[in-house]
DNA sequence: GTCTATACGGTGATAGAC
DNA sequence: GTCTATCACCGTATAGAC
């Protein structure tokens, strides 16, 4: 391990290799979290994940608790760089458009318990500690407003709809907050596959007009993840 | 509050004491969990909450770990409570029953953020404590079974329909849970009243056929907590 | 039953060698 | 940059008086 991390090292810049040490680390925070927990997470159990020693883990990140902050960071930017490059790679059609956010946020990359579990653990604490709540609040409100442009060109633009995007996008990603817990909670009989199925029809419920294009772009992804 | 609590206390029966003392500490364990967060709550910021020592902490529930326990299982139990007794309070027919359940998770005993906050603080240890996971998802599936019941009824028994209950299940309990996220995040702006507009219309959606009969439990909602 | 006092281990963070 | 050694503190749990 310590020598896959030196050859990873060599010939990179120093602060390249400053990025990519903090990331490691940051990678063993989330894995300590699914071992042990959020509550249980210590510098100790963190360091050692890593492999590196204890005061090593404080040096990259000053306190625990910035370390904390900087691991939350990173599940938030991860998300935000799927649906954004998710969007980008998509037609200009509104309900392809949707389909391919709402698709994002199932992509194994993103939606795995290993995951999941550390997103839950930062909510649960996030009433606690304004600093979560500001990251967490951030990233949904960055993400929701997405949907809710798509939503609103394909209701239709007008302000008297404007409750109606407003719910729809509520609708869809309560939905998806809700398949990602049963994912964590319900995962000996859950699956992704059941949770991308729900979610098709679901959209297909809301906008009946566009069931076909709906299912077919349901079928990309399916072919994607098979 | 040392009065009050000696008040509460005289001319019961020894058992019905210690169970009064557990409850009163179990309720400063939610409130610790509130104001501190799960990690941060001790053996100390319970006790402060109580008005008893830590000593008095550990005497009653031998230790922090199954006060933890304790404190779920009494989540768990009120919620439990919460369905069965809005099932139970309702008609014979589906319809009238599905939306029972549904209201009850909106119930403002049930559905603040003091105890959103801390269920969310639960299901983020739960992957790593095995405990938590079982007592969450046996409150889970008690849940769903009673929901599955109803939805088979609707959409009829047959087992040529039996993913579409499933389904029909996971989509309106996920959705459930969504609501809960973002009572518990977004609640500058989001409201249960809205979380209850966007359910109705949900449930309009998925059982066209009775939407009347919907619109009119949920304006018995309305009037309820108005 | 409830308290005070305390044992004991673990925790976050620092100092200083290399 | 990374380590070992160390500190002061706080965590849980116990002992024993009342």
């Amino acid at each position: 391990m310590i020598d896959a991390r030196q050859k990873e090292m060599s010939g990179r810049s120093r602060a390249a290799q400053r990025a990519i040490r903090r990331e490691q680390i940051i990678e063993s925070t989330i894995r300590s979290i699914n071992k042990v927990g959020f509550a249980e997470t210590t510098l100790a159990t963190v360091a050692k994940e890593a492999g590196v020693s204890q005061a090593g883990v404080v040096f990259h990140f000053k306190t625990k608790n910035a370390l904390l902050i900087e691991t939350l960071r990173h599940l938030s930017d991860a998300y935000n760089e799927s649906w954004s490059s998710a969007l980008a790679a998509a037609s200009d059609d509104p309900v392809q458009r949707i389909c391919a956010l709402v698709a994002a946020d199932f992509r194994p990359s993103i939606c795995n318990r290993r995951i999941i579990s550390v997103w839950y653990a930062f909510w649960g604490e996030a009433k606690s500690r304004p600093t979560y709540m500001k990251i967490c609040g951030a990233s949904d409100k960055a993400r929701a407003d997405a949907m809710r442009v798509e939503c609103a060109r394909l209701i239709g633009g007008g302000a008297e709809n404007e409750q109606e995007w407003s719910d729809t996008v509520d609708l869809i990603d309560g939905l998806i907050n809700g398949m990602w817990l049963q994912l964590l909670l319900d995962y000996a009989t859950f699956k992704r596959s059941d949770a991308l199925r729900i979610m098709q029809s679901q959209l297909q419920r809301v906008f009946p007009d566009h069931a076909d294009m709906i299912a077919h772009e349901f079928e990309k992804v399916k072919v994607r993840s098979a």
